[in-house]
RNA sequence: CGGGGUGUGGCGCAGCUUGGUAGCGCGCUACGUUCGGGACGUAGAGGCCGCAGGUUCAAAUCCUGUCACCCCGACCA
């Protein structure tokens, strides 16, 4: 049965809400897909649930496909589970908590790997039962600091998430593959342009790990891309082209200069630039040396770490964060340098930090055989011809400094690009994590109890509605991809008589009978709202049955190109069935 | 958590400085005209002005408190 608009729970909204920013959101809106109910949170309406089951119905199919087994898990769930991974206070205020009338704690479930893992062990207990993957395609509740964009970021959101299980290592990485290609299809069949960047496995405590970024300019990650190559990344995850190592004895001897009042570094940049040195200093030409301190895990003392990076960089302290992984980093308070007297504040350089029993690490641009000025270690010194690999060796390489537009690309050399996007898949590889902590084995062939290792992977459902909108949509309104739209053809009868609607039915049902999915705008309504309306609601085919009906004709528009033809009604279905498989 | 802003019919907003019958546009109902790009006329329906106190003869408007929401940032993935 055609959707007939006439009956159709639906009002299109001319203005737009006053509190939708980007451009998803606002169409969503508008062209009455969703409603907000509170922050973060939307009631899908027909034509948006018509969209999002076919979003889900892609997904599904690539993961059966791919041999997933589909299960589905309560959203309400018991404390204890998350007790005993700890992430019942892990999580904090991100999880939603609640009591039942008992008093007993339950929370909404933000992810569900505690479930799964136990799913698993409670069933399967044999080498023969493995490798297994499962998913569910289910509601996740995370009361997010502050939710945004409509149904970008919400704090109940659908997510198609599975779990591989698998013996060993190389099993893991079959799975992670397997569902890569699955998303590569699953997102080119949603009509998503997207990029895979490698990500920084984290607090999540896997290994590899790889996430799906939709392009869109008001994406929340940002990214770093090459145009040249196929190389994108996390800003986590770049990597510095190091300069080739050089003779560390072609520098002058090192020599100490009086700087005072220089404790920045474009003061020092300035003073070495009026003392008449022979040459030019820029600020990559200073050496910028940061304490910070670190923990390793499980560890209870902090330890200092000194960190090179040159003067015209910051410390990108995510960079930081993931050099120095699985420890902890944070910053070096005033308490703290007044327990090391021995580190100047300001005046920190590397080629005393050996003498004084400090690690020193840097950036990879701090080469063998680079020179640098840097602190002399007391105050309103520096020194001038420092040298890596000759007045000071760098114990370890920790990428620290931030990366910019331009930066050399590490696979191609070409100039880097910062570009945005917005996260719609997550694959990684889990390990041992959760089956450590639930004991999740299988008893192999020799007797031996073997620990199962874990892949977690996720598809953001209801996000990838608002991404495809921002990747697709005029000034006008929506243009769905074919896959996804709420229907193929919008049928578009225009005239005061009874004739174009009658023509207009008839086709509704012919063209239905041919199997394509048909949105008829019965309504008696002046053409210009039904027009404006049709594009605004985005579906891709646009057939209107004017004033060319007396010759036999309607007119056919592609909503994406604009493009009309006018195509007799005799030969309707063949070309829309043409369009169709086209889109 | 920090900064900025807003709460007035379903939606978008004005009114508040200088207290005095609650308004406009869209949408909605009825009738008529109009009809290939949000047309028009006439007549209507619909609002404890976020909430609670206070000042006052009188509060959407002034004062105090409180709640909620939006945007930017921090946080999260």
């Amino acid at each position: 049965m055609a959707i007939r608009m006439s009956t159709l729970f639906l009002r299109t909204l001319r203005e737009d809400p006053a509190d939708a920013e980007v451009p998803s959101h606002r169409l969503l809106v508008r062209a009455g897909y969703v409603r907000r109910v509170a922050p973060g949170i939307y009631t899908w309406l027909p034509l948006g649930k018509l969209v999002y089951e076919n979003v889900a119905r892609i997904v599904r199919e690539e993961m059966d496909a791919m041999g997933a087994q589909e299960v589905h898990f309560p959203a309400l769930l018991p404390r204890e589970i998350y007790e005993q991974t700890g992430r019942w206070t892990e999580y904090g205020d991100s999880l939603f908590r609640l009591k039942d009338r008992k008093g007993n704690d339950y929370l909404l479930g933000p992810t569900h790997e505690e479930l799964f893992t136990l799913l698993v062990k409670g069933e399967y207990s044999s080498y023969k039962d493995f490798p297994v993957t499962l998913y569910q395609i289910q509601t996740k509740y995370r009361d997010e600091a502050r939710p945004r964009a409509g149904i970008l970021r919400g704090r109940e959101f659908v997510m198609k998430d599975s779990y591989s299980f698998d013996l060993d290592d190389a099993g893991l990485q079959r799975s992670y593959d397997a569902h890569r290609d699955a998303y590569i299809k699953t997102f080119q069949r949603l009509g998503l342009e997207h990029v895979i960047v490698s990500a920084m496995a984290g607090a999540m405590g896997g290994s590899a790990s790889e996430e799906f970024l939709a392009k869109a300019e008001t994406g929340e990650d940002t990214y770093v891309a090459c145009r040249n190559c196929d190389f994108a990344a996390n800003v986590e995850a770049v990597h510095t082209v190091a300069p080739e190592a050089s003779d560390p004895a072609a520098h002058p001897a090192m020599q100490v200069l009086d700087t005072p009042g220089t404790p920045t570094i474009e003061s020092l940049v300035d003073k070495l630039n009026s003392m008449d040195l022979g040459r030019e200093f820029t600020a990559a030409d200073t050496l910028k040396n940061v304490v910070v301190k670190t923990r390793a895990p499980g560890a209870k003392d902090w330890t200092p770490l000194v960190i090179g990076v040159p003067g015209n960089r910051e410390v990108d302290f995510r960079r930081l964060e993931a050099g120095v992984y699985p420890a902890e980093v944070a910053m070096f308070e005033a308490e703290d340098f007044a327990a090391h007297p021995g580190l100047k504040r300001g005046y920190i350089g590397p080629q005393v930090l050996a003498g004084l029993g400090y690690r020193y690490a840097a950036d990879p641009r701090v080469a063998p055989g680079t020179a640098w000025v840097t602190g002399a270690n007391e105050p309103d010194k520096h020194a001038a011809y420092v040298v890596a690999g000759r007045d000071f060796e760098v114990s370890e390489t920790i990428e620290a400094a931030d990366v910019r537009e331009g930066d050399g690309c590490q696979k191609c050399g070409s100039p880097l690009h910062m570009e945005r996007g917005i996260e719609i898949g997550h694959i990684f590889q889990l390990g041992r994590k959760f089956a450590n902590a639930f004991e999740l084995d299988a008893l192999g062939p020799d007797g031996e109890q073997i620990r199962i290792t874990m892949g977690s992977y996720g598809i953001g459902v209801s996000r990838a509605v608002g991404a495809i909108v921002e990747q697709s949509y005029d000034d006008k309104g929506i243009i769905w991809p074919r896959a996804v739209a709420p229907a193929d053809v919008h049928i578009v009868p225009v005239g005061k008589g009874d004739e174009q609607l009658i023509a207009a039915e008839q086709l509704a049902t012919d063209l239905e009978s041919a199997g394509l999915r048909v949105l008829l705008d019965d309504r008696q309504l002046q053409v210009g709202v039904k027009f404006n309306d049709a594009d605004l609601i985005g579906v891709p085919t646009i057939v209107i049955v004017g004033k060319g009906l007396v010759d036999g004709n309607v007119e056919v528009k592609d909503r994406a190109t604009g493009e009309r033809a006018v195509v007799a009604l005799t030969d309707v279905i063949a070309y829309v069935l043409t369009a169709a498989s086209e889109g």
